[in-house]
DNA sequence: TTGAAAGCGCTAACAA
DNA sequence: TTGTTAGCGCTTTCAA
């Protein structure tokens, strides 16, 4: 039915060669005659000769294929890292397997025990927004299996990272609307288990700091989700404030626009009475109205980097190096929302 | 160095059964006395016993892992169809290696070659822009492997796939339009060799059609990639005629948001002068002002429905079945921009 | 119910 | 330069 493939062994029979010597010309080894090397190349080609994989990688024990953990994959940020990550596997030769932890803890761990099974060479992943310990990691990296973390990381484990430097990006953020002239900014910060999140919030408060602006803990807003709810919900808090901001940092797009749609709703004008900036350089943001001032994370860049990272640790495998963090520098991206 | 993992064999040895007792055990043959069962379990937990997928893979020929080419993955619709995809997967048990064609057809010849030596059981595919034929896929097909297109499809080729009913789609956003009293109603149409935008287009014009309304070829734009670009060059074509449109369906959310910029530039406004309406339900097409209409194509649900099937074909693997179509119904999404 | 043995397709050490 | 052989870890007949 199926027509079988044909295998190293069936080139060898047909041309009367040990297995081996074939699987040395194929491979490009050296010590092969050109005679022999030309002749098997010709069957390979004339039998349609694919290598399997698989039985390399069993022997081996290297299954050039790496595995990848993201909280999900719709969404801006991790799509685009999954392409950058993807092109770079791919261009040294490995392929790439994708789990979803869908935010969960769980579904976490589980991915790593899935992706350990199929042999991956090395994992790179993002927490789950409820993972606050490593445990399920451990087994992977007693085995000395290569493990690189982005984005979102555990602070103080001992691993390597890839890493937009957030607090900078709150840092420039903050000073590029305290340039504008404004003085009561807010702020919508996430979860602050998060290290993004909690470094966002950071730089805010270094920015203020430098600028001699107190901080105004009445014009801080812990969100939730990050979620557009979050952001109206956050207008109609900071507007039943006797006294307003006039600009927001918002830590999240999502967020900024759930704020920019409230505030049209109570007939503030953005940038005019309240400049309002995001973080994370989502697609919309460039197609509200005004265009969203935002952070942009190089969501590309970071999934090769973080991959070439990852890559690195496979190949010098015998001596587990101390990790390395990779701090990438965000981008501020001033639109209209202000000013 | 690297603590070696315990195997079979390890577990065998250390209980003096033979491997095959233990795998049964592990697998939970039913010919197996309850006592080694209860042994073998037991040892494997406290040795942490993982089994080595690539291993059985092997032994069995089915390595448990589909391949999925897609053109991109940043973009909405393929990041929500690899959702659904992978979840339905991993429910399956089912690994999932991911390739990005880039919308080159010489990379997607590429990618079905790789996936092949890794011995996927199956491929689901989303052809890129420029694939005109088949040929690299009849290898595949040749071998008997499993292959399931989605979304953009080769007309007339013998496989299975999953798409949206694109036709319907602009049939009923047209119809919709129509009902608003609109007459003159032009359409922004994609690369007509790709299934989706040929069928969208059918749908307008089967509307136009049945209500009597007879087609202006000058109201008909097509264009290139579907950009934002593309919307602001159709609404300048459009504007330039002596009798301009009183609506606008687009064939793409991105091409109708770049009219819609266009249209606010020109003072016209939406919907009063100009009813618009897009095709997607892209994440941004709800955060505009006004909010789009659009359709929204159950991006999860194919992709699940398409790993369903790709599954069901696994299984059924010994009688190679008439290619299957499933047809999804795509869903209207009225918004303000419409009225 | 358990064991022995073969083999999936490939690579690599050792021998010739 | 080529061949022989062992074995990666697992499953699956066949035999006991």
């Amino acid at each position: 039915m199926t027509p079988k493939r044909a295998s190293i062994s069936d080139i060898a029979k047909e041309l009367k060669l040990a297995v081996s010597t074939v699987s040395r010309a194929l491979s490009g080894h050296s010590r092969i005659s050109e005679a022999t090397r030309q002749r098997v190349w010709q069957l390979a080609e004339q039998l349609d000769y694919q290598p399997n994989h698989l039985a390399a990688a069993l022997r081996k024990g290297r299954s050039n294929t790496l595995g990848v953990i993201l909280p999900n994959i719709d969404g801006h940020f991790f799509a685009l890292v999954m392409k950058g990550a993807e092109a770079v596997a791919n261009q040294a030769g490995f392929n790439v397997m994708l789990c979803q932890s869908n935010e969960d803890h769980a579904h976490e761990a589980k991915n790593v025990e899935t992706l350990m099974n199929a042999q991956v060479d090395g994992i790179l992943v993002s927490l789950a927004r409820n993972t606050h310990d490593f445990k399920h990691f451990e087994k992977a990296k007693q085995r000395n299996l290569p493990l690189v973390f982005f984005d979102r990381i555990l602070d103080g484990s001992e691993v390597s990272a890839v890493v937009v430097d957030d607090q900078r990006g709150g840092y420039e953020i903050t000073r590029h609307l305290l340039a504008q002239g404004r003085r009561r900014i807010a702020h919508f910060g996430g979860p602050q288990h998060l290290n993004i999140y909690k470094d966002r919030y950071a730089g805010y408060r270094q920015a203020l700091e430098e600028a001699g602006v107190p901080l105004e803990e009445e014009l801080v807003v812990l969100c939730h989700d990050m979620s557009l709810d979050d952001g109206a919900a956050g207008i109609r808090q900071l507007l039943a404030l006797p006294q307003p901001p006039d600009a927001i940092f918002s830590s999240g797009d999502f967020t900024a626009v759930g704020a920019l749609q409230a505030l049209k709703e109570h007939r503030l004008r953005v940038p005019q009475d309240v400049a309002l900036a995001g973080f994370g350089n989502e697609t919309f943001s460039s197609l509200t109205e005004p265009k969203l001032t935002t952070i942009d994370q190089r969501c590309e860049e970071m999934g090769g980097s973080a991959i070439r990272l990852l890559l690195e640790m496979i190949q010098n495998h015998a001596q587990p190096s101390t990790p390395r963090k990779i701090v990438l520098r965000p981008e501020l991206l001033t639109r209209a929302s202000t000013g």
